[in-house]
Parts: C-alpha cells; structure tokens; sequence
DNA sequence: GTAAAAACTTCAAGTACTTTAAGTCAACGG
DNA sequence: CCGTTGACTTAAAGTACTTGAAGTTTTTAC
C-alpha cells in the first residue's frame, strides 16, 4: 500500500449519488441523530464524507429502504458501534424487517394479478365486450377475496 | 344470503389491498379533493366503493406510484383522464405500473438478501467467527452495488 | 340472544422528508 | 481584482402521508 492512507473523501454530493439518497435526506439524516455529525472542509463549512462514513451510509440506505423507521435506524447505527452485545437487538430489528419484506412480496403478488385483470378489464371494455368485461368484472371482485387469508 | 344481487362492492380494507394504497391514503385522497367522496353505507357511516370506484382509484395508484403530486392528480381525474372513455389511456398507466409492480418484486428480492445477509452477519460476530463475519461484510457490500442502480 | 373482537369513523398530531429563502464559499473568465 | 456561476450552508415552511385517540358499527364466538 501507498504511504500512510488513501483518504478518499466525497463531496455531499457524490454520497448522495453513491448512496442513492438525495443530499437533503443526508443533512436531515445527521440533523435527526441517525448518524454522527460528518466531518467538515478545513476552510469551509462544507461536509466532507469519509470512506468509513460512505460504508455506514450504504447501510443506512439499505434500511431505509426496507421502511425502517428514523428512530429504529438510529438505534441501529447506535448498536453498530458496541459491536457483538447488541447483536442480539440487531437480530430482532432485522427480523422485523424481514417478516415486513415478505409481507409485501405476498400484496405485490396480488397486485399483479389484478393488474392484469384491469389491462384485461380496459381492453374488453374498449372492444365493447360486455360479456368478458363482466368475466373480469367478477374476477377482480373474487381476488378481493384472497386478500383474507393473509391477515 | 339470496343471490337476487352482486352488488360488487368493496370495503375500505379490499380498496385498499387492491390499489396497493393504504386506507388512511384513501381517506386523506378524499379528504383533499383527488377522488369524489365515496358513498356510504346506509345504516353506517362506512365507506362501500363500487366497481367504477375500484376503476378509478386503480388508475390515481398508477398515477401516484409514478411520483405526481396530489394538485397534479386532482386536476388530471378532474379532467375525467381516467374515465371509462380513456380506455387506451388506461392500458398504458397499468402497463408503466405492471412494470413498476415487477420491478419493485425484484427490488425487495434483493432487500430480502440484503438483511438475511446482516441477520447472518449480528449472528456471526455473537459467535466470535470473524472469517464468517468478514465473508458476510463483503457479501453485503456486493449487494449494495446491486440496488443502486434500481433506485 | 349477548358480549367481546375487529373494522370503521373523524379529527388532531406526528413523521419523514422536500423545498425555499437567504446567505457563504470556491473557481473561472475578463 | 471583480463579477458571476454554481455548490454548499442553515433554518423554516411545505407536502404527503401516517398514526393515535376516542367513539360507532359490524362481525364473530359462545
């Protein structure tokens, strides 16, 4: 390796771009606590991410992405830095997550389904079909039926 | 029950389910103007959404999945955009949201790895197997590459 | 039947950003 | 050196839901 350190660091900007999240959502994210205060320009007031903050970010993107609550990923963050003792709390807030993630691929799949009955739907309806726009009629009425079950 | 009548409605619950909107965003749409007000049940104050209903509010989803505002969707149903008579007009909303459907199943594929991976990750630093726990570090970094481009 | 549970109602308050306003700082052309 | 362009700053206001409280109604279970 090259001398001492390679300290890339990235403009707002830039984290915004590589994280995905608009900078806005980066400064409010810092203001609500869900990370540390970010480093700033000698000169300039101007953020200045390192590496190690670009890694947590990515994470940070991730959960917030599953629909993770400020306040959940703040703890999550919190936790990240004790290391082994939290894991346990770790688990339990990812598991959340994970019961939350399939819940959501069930409803998409019955979302498509009906979605594909409504182009059906249309088409039927512009080809004047009356017959088959009631077929499709009561087909989506009947999906609406599948959405008990889930609970 | 007599089979004299289907009436094919729906509760706010099934409306919900099937635009893939929440039922407090159903009420908040009718609240601030996007959707008429919806007829009510006779002996309760419930809210019972008829087919043509269904029809339009699966078509202000489409609109809101694709990110325009609620001024923007109240004046477009206004305009009637989403009536019976923009059939073709309708099609091709559903389509854009079949699409956007796939690819949000694809997405939450990937987000169901990603935390896998960091549940994986909690349970292998408690256990002290930091090989494992480097494995996994690496894995979700991969990860993260794949979702950035989706978003 | 009656009684508890689940779903609905309104309204107010909360959440999570997002945008706007007003200003600072750094770089480039003239 | 000076002006202008553009990225950055904070703070406050705005947007689009979301949640909670308190109270009906409908459904379920005995």
């Amino acid at each position: 390796m090259t001398a001492t350190s390679s300290p890339h660091t990235y403009t707002i900007k830039e984290a915004a771009a590589l994280t995905g999240l608009p900078a806005s959502t980066l400064r409010y994210y810092e203001s609500v606590g869900v990370i540390a205060p970010v480093g700033r320009g000698e000169t300039s007031m101007h953020r200045v991410y390192t590496d190690g903050d670009m890694n947590l970010l990515v994470g940070v993107a991730c959960l917030a992405a599953t629909g993770m609550s400020v306040s959940d990923m703040r703890r999550y963050v919190a936790n990240g830095a004790l290391g082994a003792a939290a894991a346990d709390e770790q688990i339990q807030l990812l598991e959340e997550r994970a019961e939350r993630l399939a819940a959501e691929a069930r409803l998409i799949k019955i979302r498509q389904q009906y979605v594909k009955i409504k182009i059906e739907f249309w088409r039927a309806t512009a080809a004047g079909d009356d017959t088959e726009v009631a077929r499709l009629t009561a087909a989506a009425r009947d999906l609406a039926q599948k959405i008990k079950p889930v609970k």
